[in-house]
DNA sequence: ATATCTTATACTCAATTAGAGTATAAATGG
DNA sequence: CCATTTATACTCTAATTGAGTATAAGATAT
């Protein structure tokens, strides 16, 4: 057996904690402040001796810096790639962040607790194409063919026009492509993380960080790239949003989001915050009657102007995860 | 800043390395034998200061392990929680292990590595609907509703009821639901492992293991239910085959497991071997060739009896993860 | 009361896709 | 020539999707 030494790793437990209100999606944040120059998201280490699951340590440290229990959690992604975090490796230590995606309903923050809400597109400012494509996805696009054609020869400048086609996509705009889009960014130098961390490091090793732009001093404000976090957060972060935008077009996630009883347009609120993209109302109504999953509850919501809509609840019955794939993917 | 200490975390690699044969498809596992009471997984620890990235690590030790080169890897789950690992354990030492999902092309192993392939239909005996629906399934399943029976009270029966349903598909079957059912086995016990971990634990800690059957000792050989691996490596190898079966129905994952040039039936091969399902031939063809993922090479594969096939190549073009949902639901 | 605004809901229609099957083609070994 | 095997083309129907139009039921302004 081989002899298993692991005193250099630190893991700890990062959470996306999302919900939505008022159409606007938004994750808890711990802000920066005193010697923070950025601010994170909720995280912890994991302590073994106090935990029995990796969930539950989760939830404990979540409850102790931002209050919140937390209902639904799913597992992510496990980051552990060196060049994560200058603080840790400096010391010699290799920071292991197992990620987490939590949903929950919109409620207050108490005082007690430095964490607020923002809304998601703060940092992702390109994503938003509910009421027409965001104006920042065009001056990035722009900016990234300038990156294009920056590059050395000609199947390198190729295979970025080829990235950058999938990404902001000729043919459709794809909502889950948003980690994609992200990581496109970063090695374009396009987000303010990409020149903070090549800036951080020593000559030496700055070519083997994932920044291949030739002069990555380039970065200004000129273009809208987004609120950068602390160590790659903001990437955990894409990855989190875009891994929800996919699972929800074949698991019934919605429901964590939504009081008892609710409205068939606050579902779909929901979805088009989450997704930024506007549906088709009459088409999205159809597929959500005809899935199954929810029931009349025979009240009617009578809070907003117009004809008062039919309030619903969605069936007990499916504790499983249904597997029913619904899409909705009639744009308006 | 919180006290970071882990010195009682151990983090392993651990890999499933799935590829298809003859209708087969196998994992690498490296077999029990001395001291070692049952076989496992490839996987080793994971050591910072030798692996810039946790999947170079866990390519490393695969390599040293099996001699093979890893090529598509993907992460799978990170599992922590306690009562995995009873040799780890009882050091006081938590076992943190992330999963990977490899696929190789088929191929030999040398003689230095003690590693073996092995069909995962042997591990997993009810999933295999090729022919006709898995003859174990239906044991089991009877073995399930003496389960529910069992329960202490109508709502938990009720509750057992539905899940079974769930699992084993009163309507259709679903593939994808692999990890699903092999949970449920476990909690009836009818799954080795599941009694093995429960007997191996004191008493007072019972309780708090993941089996709920009231008499878990009466898992007896008359049911057949896989072969039994080292910790909880099966349910790994449960979630990594389950995934693989999701993924490859909207992802072009089955090029990883196909040589340069193909015919149309090896493709549907593979993915009836994956899935244990079978599919309607001709629909199965038109979606691939109107999928635009392949194309033609003009070349006729002449090994086979009957009327020579086209062989084809799937296009280069597509390094970006194509986003096409190809789906493939005509059974046969 | 009536017009107007707003949101909900019902219904239509064409285009596409999925599921299942029939028919024919091109090879092989007797 | 035959049966046997696999490949491939084509048909047909039922669903599903994407995009509309039409109507209903409230609140509010005039």
């Amino acid at each position: 057996m081989v002899e298993f030494s692991s005193n250099d790793i630190v893991v700890s437990l990062s959470a996306v904690i999302v919900s939505v209100e008022n159409n606007r999606p938004r994750i808890l944040i711990l802000p920066s402040g005193d010697n923070k120059e950025y601010a994170s998201l909720p995280s912890g280490p994991y302590s073994p001796e106090s935990h029995r699951t990796l969930e539950l340590g989760l939830k404990a440290w979540v409850k102790s810096r931002t209050g919140f229990d937390l209902g639904y959690v799913e597992q992510l992604y496990t980051f552990g790639n060196l060049f994560r975090s200058q603080t840790f490796e400096e010391k010699g230590l290799r920071l292991l962040t197992i990620s987490y995606l939590a949903l929950i309903l919109p409620s207050g923050i108490s005082g007690d607790y430095n964490a607020c809400w923002q809304n998601y597109y703060d940092f992702f400012p390109w994503e938003d194409h509910r009421k027409e494509r965001a104006a920042s996805a065009d001056k990035l696009l722009e900016e990234l063919y300038d990156w294009a054609d920056e590059a050395s020869d000609r199947v390198r400048r190729l295979e970025r026009l080829e990235r950058i086609q999938f990404a902001f996509g000729g043919g459709r705009w794809d909502p889950d492509r948003l980690l994609f889009r992200y990581e496109l960014l970063y090695e374009a130098a396009l987000i303010t993380e990409a020149v903070r961390d090549w800036n951080a490091w020593p000559k030496e090793e700055r070519v083997k960080l994932p920044i291949n732009r030739d002069n990555p001093g380039r970065l200004t404000c000129k273009v809208e790239s987004g609120i950068p976090l602390m160590y790659d957060d903001r990437r955990i972060l894409a990855s989190a949003i875009g891994r929800l935008r996919g699972k929800l077009r074949y698991r019934p996630l919605v429901f964590e989001l939504l009081p008892e009883k609710f409205t068939l347009l606050q579902i779909q609120n929901i979805v088009e915050a989450i997704d930024g993209v506007s549906l088709h109302k009459q088409n999205f109504r159809r597929l959500l009657l005809s899935g199954g999953l929810i029931k009349e509850t025979g009240e009617m919501d009578r809070t907003s102007p117009g004809r008062p809509a039919s309030l619903f609840t969605f069936r007990q019955s499916i504790h499983m995860e249904r597997q029913n794939v619904q899409t909705w993917n009639g744009r308006n």
